[in-house]
DNA sequence: AAGATCTGTCAACAGTGTTGACACTGCAGA
DNA sequence: TCTGCAGTGTCAACACTGTTGACAGATCTT
C-alpha cells in the first residue's frame, strides 16, 4: 500500500498528526495554501518551505488535492455562533462573515470556493458546510424543509463570501460594512425564520 | 503595439468579429471553456481545436486570462427577466437559475466563478453581474440602499449556483427543484421588497 | 519600389504535477 | 545474527503547461 493511507482513515490532518516531516509538510502547505490560494502554490514551493524534498510530499500526500483538503483545516477558524437568539441569527451570521477579524477565514474560505473546480475540493467544501452550519443550524429551525433551508444559508454565505472578495471588502467602512450584514442579514433570515410576506401561498400538501 | 490592441477598444468579442482565424480560435476556445471550465483547458488545445499553431492565439489574445474573457460570451445567456411584478421577481430568478435549460448558462457561471482566482475574472464576472443584473434591478427598487441590495441578489445568486453544482443538481427531482426556488426565492425577494420582518429598526440617520 | 505592419510558424524557455528507480533506515521473523 | 521488508528520503526524469523570441511571408501604405 502507498504511503497515503498510512495516515489514520481518511480524516483531516489535526496539530501533532504524523512525523515531524509530515508535521512540517502540512504546516508549510497549510500556510502557503491560506496566503495564496491552491493553484498559486506549488508542490515544490510547499517542499522548500518545509526543508524537504519535494517529491517526499506526493509521496506522503498522493497528490496536490488531496494534500490541500487534508491540510486546509477550516474547521478552527469558522467556528460561527449558531446559538443565542434564533430570530438574529441571520444578522449575526453575515457579521460574523464580514467581520475584518475573520479575515483569515475569508481567505480559506474563498481559497476553497475558487478550487472547487477540482472535484475533491468541491465535495469537501461542501462537506465542511454540512459539518460546520447545516447540521447544527437545522437542528435549531422550525417548520418544513429544514434541512433545504440550512443548506440555502450555506449557499448564501458563500456567494456573499465572494462577492465581498471581489469588491475587496477591505476598503469599504465600518458603517457600511454594518448596513450589508444588516440587508443580507434579513435575507438569510427569511430562511430561518420565514415571514409570511407578501401573498406566500402554501397549499398544506 | 502588440497585436493584442488590435481588436477595437477592450470590448468583448462578438460573432463574427476580427479575421477568420481569430473566429476560428474564438469559437474554439469559447466551447472548450463553456464545456471543461477554465483550467482544464489548454492553449495548445484551442489551437489545434482551431487548426491553428497555438503560439497564435497568443499573438492574438495575449494571454489565457484575456482569451478567456473575451471569448466567454456571457451575455446572451445569461438574460434573466428582470421586468414582471417586482413582487414574484425573487422566486422568478431562483427558477430561471435551476432551469434545466439553463444548463449552460450556469455551466459558463461556474466556470467564471472557480476561475476568479485570477484577478482579470473574478473583476470582468463582477462587471458582468453589475451589467446584466444589478444596473437593471436596482432601477427597479424603492427604498434605500438600491445598488446594495440589488447587489447583495447577485450575490445570492453566485451561492445558489455554486451549491447548486456542488450537489450535482441535475440530478434533483422537478418538485425538489421547484422548492428550492420558492425558498430562496423569498430569501432573495427580502432584497427586493423588504418585509418589515420581526423588529426591524432602522434609527433614521 | 521601399518600408512597415500584420499573420503565421517553429523551437525553446521556465515552470507545473507526477512517477520511477534507487539508497538508506529500522524493525519484524527465521 | 542474518534475512527480508516496509517506510523514509533522494534524484532525475516524464509529459505537460503558459509564454516568448527569432524568423518567414503576406499585405498595405507611402
Amino acid at each position: 500500500m502507498s504511503a497515503v493511507s498510512a495516515t489514520p482513515a481518511a480524516g483531516r490532518s489535526r496539530a501533532g498528526e504524523g512525523t515531524p516531516t509530515q508535521q512540517a509538510i502540512a504546516r508549510a502547505a497549510r500556510a502557503l495554501f491560506e496566503e495564496k490560494g491552491y493553484e498559486r502554490v506549488s508542490i515544490r514551493e510547499i517542499g522548500t518551505a518545509a526543508g524537504v524534498d519535494p517529491a517526499l510530499v506526493m509521496r506522503h500526500y498522493g497528490s496536490k488535492e488531496e494534500l490541500f483538503v487534508r491540510v486546509i483545516g477550516f474547521d478552527e477558524h469558522f467556528a460561527p455562533r449558531l446559538d443565542g437568539p434564533l430570530e438574529t441569527i441571520g444578522e449575526r451570521l453575515a457579521a460574523y462573515l464580514l467581520d475584518p477579524r475573520h479575515a483569515q477565514m475569508r481567505r480559506t474560505l474563498t481559497a476553497l470556493l475558487y478550487a472547487s473546480d477540482h472535484d475533491v475540493v468541491r465535495t469537501d467544501l461542501q462537506g465542511i458546510m454540512q459539518r460546520l452550519l447545516v447540521d447544527t443550524l437545522s437542528a435549531r429551525l422550525e417548520g418544513e424543509d429544514r434541512t433545504t433551508r440550512a443548506w440555502l444559508v450555506s449557499a448564501q454565505l458563500l456567494g456573499l463570501t465572494h462577492s465581498w472578495d471581489a469588491i475587496d471588502g477591505g476598503r469599504v467602512t465600518a458603517a457600511e460594512r454594518t448596513r450589508v450584514a444588516e440587508l443580507y442579514g434579513a435575507a438569510i433570515q427569511q430562511l430561518i425564520t420565514p415571514a409570511q410576506s407578501h401573498e406566500r401561498r402554501r397549499s398544506p400538501q
